[in-house]
DNA sequence: CTACTACCTTCGTGTTACACGAAGTCAATA
DNA sequence: TATTGACTTCGTGTAACACGAAGGTAGTAG
């Protein structure tokens, strides 16, 4: 059994928000022990990470009110929560190639920027810089996948 | 040249974020043209898309425009942007942990779902359900993670 | 017994990064 | 002439918190 403190250092998330998500149901199985004080069991930390999954893939808190809720009414909905699943999921992917190409962009700078130190290289500070190039390069991926 | 508008469909964003990018300074080189209408050659866009991955991995506008800034300030400041980068790259590189296990809990969850639906397996949406069972599993890992 | 700590509550304000609409102004185009 | 599309400022609204205040209760330590 873990009280507030504990559920959001184990989670990395803060008091308020623990709170804030029970108060908003979205973490059904949450108890009270007899001075009203919240009590996680294993099965409300494993809510609440799953929990974290679907905020982490953008729904709303609402969006994941609405999903507990499903869950909740029993096995009627799973159709649809399926389908709410299936669509987070391709969310979720998509999320994975943005943030794989940021990663990307982070080393590459990151390594432009420690040859300008090393000397190797000049540097390049004024627009039309590394910026510039390097988005250039990207720019037809990136372009590919906007228009 | 491009307009706010193609621009907004070029990078995914809205017409009023654009235009709040460039109002805060976060893109240094649009230009305007004799009716003041904002024009973005190929390296405001650039430019852009370099916010779009400094904003990924979670800076806010106001340290967005601290490093813009420097970036104009010239050769002098290159040490403390390489070490912006590295900050932020090790933000990115968390987050691409975080969104892979994500991936891949709403890839079992859907699996899960669809056994249900196929009646492979029967249906178990009571609490003490797979939600359990998965974050159960997921949980040695994540408190090594946590604690 | 009292002090302190750790929970809890409600209330209310502040923040970020926008979204959105209103109203009014230009300028080019049909 | 009317529409279109850009612009501006102003102002409100929103989500998901962050944070503090004020006040309550419960358990522990000196």
């Amino acid at each position: 059994m873990y009280t507030v403190k504990e559920v959001s250092k184990l989670l990395d998330l803060t008091e308020h928000t623990v709170r804030f998500y029970t108060d908003k149901g979205l973490v059904p199985s949450v108890q009270r022990d007899k001075n009203n004080n919240r009590l996680f069991d294993q099965e409300s930390i494993n809510w609440l990470i799953g929990v974290r999954f679907l905020k982490q893939c953008g729904m709303s808190v609402e969006d994941i009110k609405s999903y507990v809720d499903l869950c909740l009414e029993g096995n009627s909905t799973i159709q649809e929560r399926y389908e709410i699943i299936l669509k987070q999921k391709v969310i979720a992917q998509a999320q994975l190639e943005e943030v794989t190409r940021t990663v990307k962009y982070m080393e590459e700078k990151a390594n432009h920027y420690l040859k300008i130190i090393k000397g190797v290289i000049p540097d390049d500070t004024n627009p039309g810089n590394w910026e510039s190039k390097y988005a250039n390069n990207q720019l037809k991926k990136a372009q590919a996948d906007f228009l």
